[in-house]
RNA sequence: GGAGAGGUGGCUGAGUCCGGUUGAAAGCGCUCGACUCGAAAUCGAGUGUGCCUCGCGGCACCGUGGGUUCGAAUCCCACCCUCUCCGCCA
């Protein structure tokens, strides 16, 4: 959410801002209900400040015995009148502050200007993309052939875009997720948490994935949704929270499953782990003071390639242009991954600063040095995707015999084995 | 699921029966000042948030939402949450 306040006086660079956002939201509307709103405010404080003094007096002359009657019948008449404007004042706010969640974040002036994920911007390329000398297969391949994943049974006891994974699949799944906890909490200095897979309609509206994006949410009963990443659960955690100034920043690490609809992408990546209903991610997240949080930014950033440069896996960095930057973001990079038997990069890493979007949705603030509260500045990033790291491990691990080496850094997490090989009597 | 207790400012905690100048006592904490070589103690002043307004100032907020009333932290209704006990359960 944008602070109202500044929109009134900046509307020009918001109507910019969605313009190379290639975003559509009827600004003129919300500043229709705003004017009509503020004038409304002001006739009813007006009156309920005449009624508070009448009653004071009633009070007074009760005490000395006079007869306030006629004070009375007037202050029915101003309440009933108040009473009025306050319903009419009610609806035209809950309408205005609903309209104000639709408008997307303004993007940070150093954010490349482009239509959408073509004109992304690299910034970084690391590692040597693997030359093989046979032909690479696709991870699904693999994994059929080692009998780790299993695509057919996913289906039938979930639907399409479910996996199964069994035996050393399963382990380097797990391993992979202690792998990284470690890291973020042993060497980048998060706090690990292990956060509810569900949460309420206030929460996802904190971090902006309600009210616009309910179709890619799960809906459970009881006001509960099915989280999309771990950045809503954690983030959410200050909600309605003023921190002290020392205790920002702060960062968390957390692993949960993670739920998408998928919703209106239907082509797309059919086959394998790449897009999936359910898939495990480690996320981190960082609550600043305003001052600093492109500088974290940017410490996130490595923080996440790290892993990837531990499991030495080539990847390269984008920033995102304002055509493909996502709602609540100012700025983002994606860490890309490569994967071989699609010639490219994938996405496997997200880091957003979101700035103080998320934490006047959220109302997350913290006392400044003048010991006024003030609204953080929100960060994330994932520590990454694991499904899409099982999948580069996979595809750029693997041998000609249709084995999987186990990068080295993993040995330690899955008993010293050092190769992933076909499983014994599959069935 | 059943029974009971409770939700007040940064914290502790009064006020709620008998509605009135109580945004809210008192204490603690915090800030500034005085005293002091300095500190402690002591004394003095200050110390919630949001909204509207150029400003003066006004309005709102005592778990949440309604209701009664000229007026509600205080009365009525519904809901939420926390704690204790019982039942059930991984």
């Amino acid at each position: 959410m944008l602070d109202w306040k500044w929109v009134r006086e900046n509307r020009k660079t918001v109507e910019e801002a969605l313009y190379q956002r290639r975003t559509k939201v009827d600004i003129q509307s919300i500043f229709e209900l705003d004017e009509e709103r503020r004038m409304l405010q002001q006739e009813a404080d007006g009156l309920k400040a005449q009624r508070n003094e009448a009653s004071r007096n009633i009070g007074k002359m009760k005490k000395e015995g006079a007869d306030p009657g006629p004070i009375v019948t007037q202050m029915q008449k101003v309440s009933e009148r108040v009473k009025n404007i306050d319903i009419r004042l009610k609806e035209l706010e809950e309408s205005w502050r609903e309209r104000l969640l639709w408008i997307p974040n303004v993007p940070h002036s150093s954010v490349p200007i482009g239509e959408g994920e073509g004109d992304n911007v690299d910034v970084k390329h690391w590692g040597d993309i693997p030359e093989f000398s046979f032909p690479p297969r696709p991870h699904w391949e693999i994994g059929e052939g080692l009998g780790i994943l299993d695509f057919e049974r996913g289906a039938k006891i979930a639907s399409s875009r479910f996996t199964v994974l069994t035996g050393q699949g399963a382990l380097l799944e797990r391993a992979l997720v202690s792998f990284m906890l470690d890291l973020h909490t042993n060497r980048h200095g998060y706090l690990e948490v292990f956060p509810p897979f569900m949460v309420n309609t206030q929460a996802m509206t904190g971090t902006g994935q309600l009210p616009k994006f309910s179709d890619d949410l799960y809906h459970c009963q009881d006001d509960l949704h099915l989280i999309p990443t771990a950045e809503v659960p954690v983030t959410n955690l200050h909600a309605g929270e003023v921190l002290p100034l020392e205790a920002l920043p702060l960062f968390y690490t957390a692993y949960s499953a993670c739920f998408r609809r998928e919703a209106g992408s239907y082509g797309k990546d059919v086959r394998g782990l790449i897009r999936q209903h359910q898939f495990n991610k480690v996320e981190l997240v960082k609550f600043t003071h305003p001052d600093t949080s492109y500088q974290e930014l940017e410490t996130l950033l490595e923080d996440a390639s790290r892993v990837l440069e531990l499991l030495e896996l080539p990847y390269r960095v984008v920033t995102l242009c304002t055509g493909d930057l996502g709602f609540a973001a100012a700025k983002t990079y994606d860490i890309e991954v490569w994967v071989p038997s699609q010639h490219t990069y994938r996405e496997i890493s997200s880091c957003s600063n979101f700035e103080d979007f998320q934490a006047r949705r959220a109302d997350i603030r913290f006392r400044d040095e003048r010991g006024k509260p003030r609204f953080v500045h929100t960060l994330n990033g994932s520590g990454v995707a694991v499904g899409r790291t099982m999948v580069a491990i996979l595809e750029n691990y693997q041998n000609e015999d249709g084995t999987v080496t186990i990068p080295n850094v993993l040995r330690p997490f899955m008993g010293g084995m050092d190769r992933i090989v076909p499983r014994e009597g599959v069935v």
